[in-house]
RNA sequence: GCGGGUAUGGUGAAAUUGGUAGACACGCUAGAUUUAGGAUCUAGUGCUUUACGGCGUGUGGGUUCGAGUCCCUCUACCCGCACCA
């Protein structure tokens, strides 16, 4: 680290070997092991306080300066918390079933446990550098069979439960089978793959063929969540629809409990907006239109559409399938088919495409065929036109240009019928979503708006056997299988080709030889001859997803090393939802969607006793990486400075930023940087520095941007980096990484540390009674840093602190009864340095467990007060008088003074405002 | 297009219910001091004006004695979803 000198170690401040001691301290005794039902010292039970991080997935990269900003955060409440009297829990673990490690693994055959260990090991020093408050007894690994084997576990208990719609949850499959033998005959007379395949369609985990879609570069399926763009998240690689028989997670059965439950919860409310349109519900009707002139097997065929406006079927005008919608092909007059056939294979070749590039003409192709409005009898015709989504509601509409966009475009476009049927409105300019439109030309419904047509308009259509109301959701089942070898095995045997919950062994993740799919394209599974249990006629060779181990591993830390259950029922009784959940927005539809789900369902099933996990939730904003770039002359050695870069045809690179100051780069230890750039020669600026070009972005070590904690912690110590990532801004807000300040925030603590010791190190703490200054600066600094700290303003915490070193600094106050408290608000932040003063201060424990100072308003009154007196709003001059002083006093005492009178110039004050201990205001 | 968010000095930011905008830091300027270290200390630092003063929280308007804060309008940027009927 060439960029910065040595850091002076004073005496009064020498944090290294403060870190060293503090941490050692920490470990031998056990200082942030946490037990459930420890006492207060009056002998009450304390009240408990989970405060969780997202636990990460250890890279191979290692922790940059981003990583631990949430943990800092969830760290200091925890101690915070902790102060107060709390039992916190604080766990960490790692999420450790992944890609990266098994890429790497088929690149170098290194079996992925031995990675992720490595891994774990190098992100536990880093963490371990920084002094959390963890509770590493209680870590957890998802990779760890002894943890998996509860993740098999709910997955079976899945698989062994339905959704009870009449019971409002997840009940026993069992029950449901005792209810068929009971109520339905048929299944007497079923055979086992018969019984299977009922039972499967109401198992919550079910075995099912579905459209998924299929990432040919990284072999498997993903779900929706892990696409963006037609490309996978990881790798950015192409994704295509395939049909295959998956694992499926019935998330759709809680649905509306999912979305209903976001008002239980202390979420941002982007997340919880985000939750709410992923779920997307919307209720309407699903109306069925007879396909006039068709017959099968005696009954008219039937389009079934889903609307949310049943209100204004009288404005359809005319059909609209999915190009994919099966009743297309058999709807199809002979005359049309030819030109229907060509539209949709064109349709579904060019969606792909053309969906990513986002500019979709308006297309689609006439059946020939028409639908009978059932409210009407009109004869509307059916088209088939790829802005209908096969994937959504019934793959078919009712199109009604006179009130929606769309419909309305396409009817320009084929000129078709626009009827009008809200008052008016001009179906010449445009469709009409406002729901407040009145209707006409809909017989019974003319005259009222959506609020109250909707539902005559469900009735009418229900009496004639037509429709009826429905809900949709754009939320699909979750596919649960991957075609992949480093994740959790299913706990599943196929006997006749029927699948098998195993229950006689735990399945352990077997070897095999190459962690790469069978040349029969199996998954890599199908590989193992060695299995932990009995493999029947053959084990299920797919793994399970990311998201199962990390859907439930708040629970595991309750009670983790439980053998005979996932978390004993006492435990999570007492220890209940976590109070407060820190990590990134990036799981907004993914992890946070799916362990709301989970939950639920083993709170259906008595195991639990909350249905929500997180009671609290704040998103840490990420920490950017300001990057350097040089400009490269193409074709030679040369490099031209950023302003004049425009003069030549330039290539742009990234460079460390290690060897910039400032945007000026080091030119010399560039060409010793790389071994291409030895012999590099410059184009400098006019003051003969090289300057580089910058933009903020991802910090990534392809970058050459990543700030290494490690290295800040050697030169400032863990306590200024944690306090420094607490400074940077609210902890939601995504911000550059910017080195430079940290010194401001390293000054603050050797201030503050000069409080207690001299240059020498001798102590300076004296127990004479304080100054009331000095009690008045501490007073006013535990109000603030309490009120801050619970309401989340982690930053201006840093700041009051800041305020009242300085203060007690000017005022070289040493006073134990100021000093003392100050180390305990002090500890949440920077608990090395504060344990140290702690000892300092000649106390026994740890500063951990000292008790929350509490502030006494007493010593914050004032004599007098300083009120800003303003005329018409503009602040003229200061008046300074008793505190106790009454309003009208306070007026008297404004307008008597010559200040006044001069503003004034004779006139007479229209009115005055005086605020108490605020400001006065004269209107003249 | 829909949903959510953001906008304040050269920079990161602060201002909890409307009450002296810019606290606290970084940076910068000047000075002091020093074993000359990018250390430490002191003073200054929103813009503008010689000064008195004037102007200032993305734009335009409104409510109010008083608006960064409340209401309406517009703009820019960020995030999420995106033909969801």
């Amino acid at each position: 680290m060439r960029r910065f000198g040595k850091t002076p170690s004073a005496m009064e401040y020498d944090f290294l070997s403060i870190e060293t001691a503090q941490r050692k301290r920490w470990n031998e005794d056990e200082t942030y092991r946490v037990t459930e039902g420890a006492l207060a010292p009056d002998g009450t039970p304390k009240k408990k306080f989970y405060a969780l991080d997202m636990f990460p997935y250890p890279s191979g990269a290692g922790l940059h300066v981003g990583h631990p900003l949430g943990y800092i955060a969830s760290d200091v409440i925890a101690r915070y918390k902790r102060h107060q009297g709390y039992n916190v829990l604080h766990p960490m673990g790692y999420d450790s079933f992944g890609l990266p490690a098994e890429q790497y693994a088929i690149q170098t055959g290194q079996h992925p446990a031995v990675t992720t260990e490595t891994n774990i090991a190098r992100y536990r020093q880093q963490m371990d550098l920084l002094g959390f408050s963890f509770d590493w007894s209680r870590e957890v690994r998802t990779s760890d069979p002894a943890y998996y084997k509860w993740t098999q576990w709910i997955f079976g208990l899945l698989y062994q439960s339905w959704y009870d719609v009449e019971a409002g949850g997840a009940r026993p499959i069992a029950e449901l089978v005792a209810r068929f033998e009971r109520e339905d005959k048929a299944w007497a007379t079923m055979d086992e793959g018969q019984k299977s395949t009922v039972l499967m369609e109401h198992r919550l985990a079910y075995l099912a063929d579905s459209q998924v879609n299929w990432c040919p570069a990284l072999g498997t399926v993903l779900a929706n969540d892990e696409i963006s763009g037609g490309r996978s998240e990881r790798g950015g690689h192409a994704v295509e629809q395939k049909t295959m028989r998956q694992w499926i997670m019935r998330i759709t059965a809680y649905a509306d409990r999912l979305i209903d439950d976001l008002d239980t919860v202390d979420w941002p409310s982007s997340i919880v907006e985000i939750q709410r349109n992923w779920i997307g519900k919307s209720t309407g009707a699903s109306i069925r239109f007879e396909v006039a002139g068709t017959r099968e097997a005696g009954n008219p065929l039937k389009i079934e559409v889903f609307s949310t406006r049943p209100d204004t079927i009288y404005g359809a005008s005319f059909i609209v399938l999915a190009p994919e919608h099966d009743l297309v092909k058999q709807i199809t007059t002979e005359e049309m088919r030819k030109k229907v056939e060509a539209y949709c294979e064109q349709a579904g070749a060019a969606s792909e495409r053309e969906r990513m590039s986002g500019e979709r003409g308006i297309s689609g192709v006439f059946t020939g065929a028409y639908a009978v409005s059932p409210i009407s009898g009109e004869q509307l015709p059916v088209w088939a036109a790829d802005y209908v989504l096969a994937g959504y509601g019934t793959g078919a509409v009712m199109a009604v240009p006179a009130g929606d966009d769309r419909d309305w475009a396409f009817a320009q476009h084929f000129n078709l019928p626009i009827p009008a049927i809200f008052e008016g409105h001009d179906t010449g300019e445009g469709a009409t979503v406002d729901k407040s439109a009145v209707l006409m030309n809909s017989g019974a419904l003319d005259g009222l708006a959506a609020k109250d047509a909707m539902a005559i308009a469900i009735e009418l259509l229900e009496e004639k056997g037509a429709a009826e109301a429905r809900v949709n959701y754009r939320l699909r089942d979750a596919v649960f299988s991957r075609q992949r070898y480093w994740g959790e095995p299913f706990p599943i045997r196929y006997k006749d080709g029927i699948p098998q919950l195993v229950e006689d062994g735990q399945v352990v993740l077997p070897e095999v030889d190459e962690y790469l799919p069978t040349a029969d394209g199996d998954p890599p599974l199908a590989r193992a001859t060695r299995w932990s249990v009995p493999t029947g006629e053959r084990m299920e060779y797919n793994t399970m997803p990311g998201w199962a181990g990390s859907s439930w591993y708040f629970l595991r830390y309750m009670d983790p090393a439980n053998n005979a259950a996932f978390c004993d029922r006492s435990k999570s009784d007492y220890w209940g939802q976590v109070d407060l959940y820190i990590g990134g927005a990036e799981h907004g539809t993914g992890h946070l969607l799916y362990s709301r789900f989970w939950t639920k369902f083993l709170f259906d099933r008595g195991l639990i006793g909350f249905h929500e996990p997180f009671k609290k939730l704040v998103n840490q904003g990420m920490i950017l990486g300001r990057s350097s770039f040089v400009y490269r002359i193409e074709g030679g050695p040369c490099f031209v400075s950023f302003d004049r870069r425009k003069e030549f045809k330039t290539q742009r690179l990234h460079v460390d930023v290690s060897l910039v100051d400032g945007d000026v780069l080091d030119t010399e230890a560039f060409k010793n940087w790389r071994p291409e750039y030895a012999n590099a020669t410059f184009e400098l600026s006019e003051d003969g520095s090289y300057r580089c070009g910058s933009e903020v972005e991802k910090m990534s070590k392809s970058k050459f941007n990543v700030e290494n904690p490690d290295d800040l912690v050697e030169r400032y110590g863990a306590d200024t980096l944690r306090c420094y990532e607490m400074f940077l801004g609210p902890l939601e807000q995504a911000k550059p990484w910017d080195t430079k300040g940290i010194s401001g925030v390293h000054n603050f603590l050797r201030k503050l540390a000069r409080l207690y010791r001299d240059q020498d190190g001798a102590c300076l703490v004296v127990d004479s009674a304080p100054a009331a200054d000095g009690l008045r600066t501490v007073h006013k600094t535990i109000k603030k840093v309490s009120k801050d700290l619970d309401r989340l303003s982690w930053n201006t915490v840093v700041s009051a602190m800041m305020i009242g070193v300085n203060e007690l600094t000017a005022q070289d106050a040493h006073q134990r009864e100021l000093l003392e408290p100050l180390a305990v608000l002090l500890s949440p932040y920077a608990p090395h340095l504060a344990e140290d003063l702690w000892s300092l201060l000649g106390k026994k424990g740890s500063v951990c467990d000292a008790p929350w100072p509490v502030f006494d308003a007493a010593h914050l009154v004032e004599a007098e007060v300083t009120y800003p007196v303003s005329f018409n709003g503009k602040v003229r001059f200061e008046l300074m008088v008793a505190a106790d002083m009454s309003p009208s006093d306070v007026e008297a005492a404004a307008l008597g003074d010559a200040r006044a009178a001069a503003q004034l110039e004779g006139n007479r004050p229209k009115k005055v405002i005086v605020v108490p201990g605020r400001i006065v205001n004269i209107v003249v």
